[in-house]
DNA sequence: CTGAAAGCGCTTACAG
DNA sequence: CTGAAAGCGCTTACAG
């Protein structure tokens, strides 16, 4: 059906061995033959077989990636940076969505490996043990974006969570607020989520404030996520003065909340929110929050994969990239 | 250095066809021979190379798919619907982002009919001239999602534009409105903007009320396009009533702008959107669009392309899927 | 500078 | 029920 590189060189009157230099742009091919292969190449319309080439080469130019889930506004921006730096090294990406769900982990990495990628871009919440196994038994080359390995057995791209956290934690804190409750995610075993619980007690104790368990909240990382849990929130006797939520959809669903009880924001609490997700700026009130350089972190993450597949193995390792607290209208001092 | 299938046949003590037999399910391996290939397989960790399989095959069980740009929040919600369904077929994807640029298009087009995806599913605001030549010429199977082809060359799922704005249009005029904006696309070859744009005039049309060209604005698809074009059209001499903006994004940049302005939304100024933005229903004031179900519209487009490639390409046809006026707070009748 | 041939890791028609 | 062999479409070491 389609022509081959055998059609090529017949149309050309030469061997297959001469097109695919062509092809491939080895020098040694004399130039007028170079023009003939060119010339039937033009006539036929051929397209190279990338996966006979791939299987004799053993390279596929194709990057695995795993996302919790696509829809969620962080990761868009996450994977448009990894795409734009494929795109100049002439990767593609093969596109998973896992919500981090075991199963699913193990199942894609297997295709994954089955597919021949060369290398894997892990974007998530957390590493589990079993996945991190499999991939020191398979050696194929792996990147994690937003999250690190906590033995850093992995090479990652991230921020630095529980310094952000703490840092958000502090600002609440030099706004006067001593009661701050923290929404936090409902996945136990999220990595990213157990730094930025670090970070949010250290700050708490480097100002003798006692950490209170009543003020820990767990949902889920959406808009009602957040309208939920700040209904518990309310039913509290002793009510925090302001809240710290893991992401900007969930401060936002917080202070809907509020509103429709007839509190103001931050009058009558102050919510601040992670991510600084595009509209947060454009939200009234707007919403206070740590800036991850999401589309960075996975350029990034693409840039160091791809040093590791150019044989850099060694030059690679793990990077913070900086956060940024961006002070907005939904917190503010205590009254 | 990883383990091949004659790996696995050695240490089962049968032959290569035997293990493929074994791998593939093919019933007429004894039982007791299929347990020491198992077993085989098991102790060498074996795991199937998929390019070469695909090779022999001819069949990749790999899509590509374009969208615009995933870091938009509209085309996210489809591709997820794209790849779950993807998931439950045993396919998987590669995506591009092409930001509507004919360039890239026709780059990935050529990258996808390389790497034998067995099928593409093209994501976009409008299909180009070549790229419709180039599809023909290599008889790959495509879906369109979100959008369609003017003349049904190429199967697609989508809702139907025109329909939808007349109907949006027709809802403002209802609330009696006369004068209303028209927030499009800057990019004019956008077919999706195009027949949004006619059932506008078609709504205007049908009530009597001039088509006013100075009522049309140009711009980027995006919160800060929105808020700079309402502050273009502030400067108009006889202000419109009500906007229609062609996202939801736009729209909320536009009554930002107001609001700066002093001006309040609906009051002073009507502002609808499109899409249905996830925040839309949680800002203040909340955002009239129209609803695409998104999600679906990617689900069904994987599931059509799938079923092209089954080999029923004659029972597939073109599909119109509703769309839903959904009133909001941003709109209202006429003072 | 060019070609014949081997081989990448699979699947399957054919023969037994 | 099982194996030997051809072939999917490329690349490249080797020979000339």
């Amino acid at each position: 059906m389609s022509v081959k590189i055998k059609d090529v060189a017949r149309e050309a009157n030469v061997s297959v061995a001469t097109v695919s230099r062509v092809l491939n742009n080895i020098p040694l091919v004399n130039e007028e033959t170079k023009k003939r292969v060119l010339d039937a190449i033009e006539k036929t319309g051929y397209k190279p077989n990338a996966i006979a080439r791939s299987l004799k080469m053993q390279k596929t130019n194709t990057l695995g990636i795993m996302i919790p889930d696509i829809s969620q506004a962080f990761y868009t921006n996450v994977v448009r940076g990894v795409e734009d730096v494929c795109n100049i090294y002439d990767y593609n990406i093969i596109l998973c969505n896992t919500d981090s769900d075991a199963q699913k982990e193990l199942k894609y990495f297997n295709v994954f490996i089955e597919k021949q990628c060369d290398g894997i871009l892990f974007i998530g919440k957390s590493l589990k043990d079993e996945l991190i196994n499999q991939i020191a038994i398979s050696k194929i080359p792996v990147v994690l974006g937003a999250l690190t390995d906590s033995e850093d057995r992995i090479p990652s791209v991230s921020i630095d969570n529980e310094q952000a956290s703490y840092d958000l934690t502090m600002h609440l804190i030099e706004n006067g607020h001593k009661r701050i409750a923290f929404f936090d995610d409902e996945d136990e075993t999220s990595f990213v989520g157990i730094e930025r619980k670090k970070g949010y007690k250290r700050a708490l104790e480097s100002q003798g404030i006692a950490y209170r368990k009543e003020y820990v909240f767990d949902g889920k990382y959406s808009i009602k996520g957040g309208f939920d849990l700040m209904e518990e929130l309310l039913k509290l006797e002793d009510l925090p003065t302001a809240v710290f939520a893991l992401n900007d959809e969930m401060a936002l669903g917080a202070i809907r909340k509020l509103e429709e009880k007839g509190l103001k924001v931050p009058q009558d609490m102050s919510v601040a929110g992670f991510n600084n997700f595009t509209v947060s700026e454009w939200l009234t009130p707007s919403i206070t929050t740590i800036a991850q350089p999401m589309y960075d972190i996975g350029a990034l993450c693409a840039r160091m994969l791809i040093k590791m597949l150019d044989g850099h193995k060694d030059e690679v390792k793990s990077l913070y990239v900086p956060h940024k607290l961006i002070e907005r209208e939904s917190t503010s001092d205590i009254k």
